[in-house]
DNA sequence: TCAATTACCGATCTATATCC
DNA sequence: GGATATAGATCGGTAATTGA
């Protein structure tokens, strides 16, 4: 999410990040920039405190970014919408946003992209857009950073999954490695698929790998 | 030493009650 | 009826303890 008016910004990033969405903030372009060279991202929100929305959205397209862009502007003419839709947004919505709008028009926005994703891992279903995970086709009740957590497991099975990579998806490293909530999380989650805890192997001094089946 | 578990705390959200 | 205040619930985090 780029936006220069930090207040706007922190609320709308606050209500994603409750919905499930791992966000990242910047300021500007440019440090949207060094931020794209960092990781990939599903989507990007400009929001309407950033000076040029139309020529960012234009840099990223010329950077070849393929997300789907959406750009809040502040009561845009037709003529700027065009113009920001000409030079690369996928969607423009008009200041003041309404959140429950902005996290549909989201949801949207990555149905497009990706069409109705479900990743498989044997008895546990995730289905990316719709933010929902189903085990053995019942539903799981997931806090956002667990579904994060099970979503990053759950499209990689059979893949060792480090400590750092998963502070790195769930909590963009901005915390200490130090800390022990990669732990606590995968404990919490395991809590919650109850018999079907197996699934998080621990891979002793490397992290955590998906299983889909008992071996 | 590393990983798992548990308890506890603070921030935030939500539902309900109260007041104007 | 709408706005505001309050209490309880939930979530995300830290730290301590235990076990392999």
């Amino acid at each position: 999410m780029v936006d220069a008016g930090e207040t706007v910004t922190l609320r709308l990033a606050r209500a994603l990040a409750r919905d499930g969405y791992s966000v990242d903030t910047c300021r500007s372009g440019p440090t949207l920039a060094g931020q794209l060279g960092a990781g990939t991202y599903e989507i990007i929100v400009v929001g309407a405190g950033t000076a040029d929305g139309a020529g960012l959205c234009a840099n990223l397209r010329t950077a070849g970014v393929l997300a789907p862009i959406l750009v809040v502007g502040r009561g845009a003419s037709p003529r700027e919408s065009a113009t920001a839709l000409d030079a690369g947004a996928d969607l423009l919505m008009v200041a003041p946003v309404d959140v429950d709008e902005l996290l549909a028009r989201v949801r949207a926005l990555l149905r497009r992209a990706h069409g109705h994703a479900v990743v498989r891992c044997g008895p546990v279903v995730v289905d990316r857009v719709g933010r929902r995970a189903l085990v053995d086709g019942q539903p799981l009740v997931l806090t956002g950073r667990e579904y994060t957590l099970l979503a990053h497991f759950a499209s990689r099975p059979g893949e060792i999954v480090s400590r750092a990579d998963i502070m790195a998806r769930a909590w963009n490293t901005r915390l200490a490695a130090s800390s022990n909530l990669a732990e606590v999380h995968v404990a919490r989650l395991r809590e919650k698929l109850r018999s079907h805890a197996w699934m998080i192997e621990t891979v002793y001094g490397a992290g955590y790998r998906m299983r889909a089946s008992r071996k």
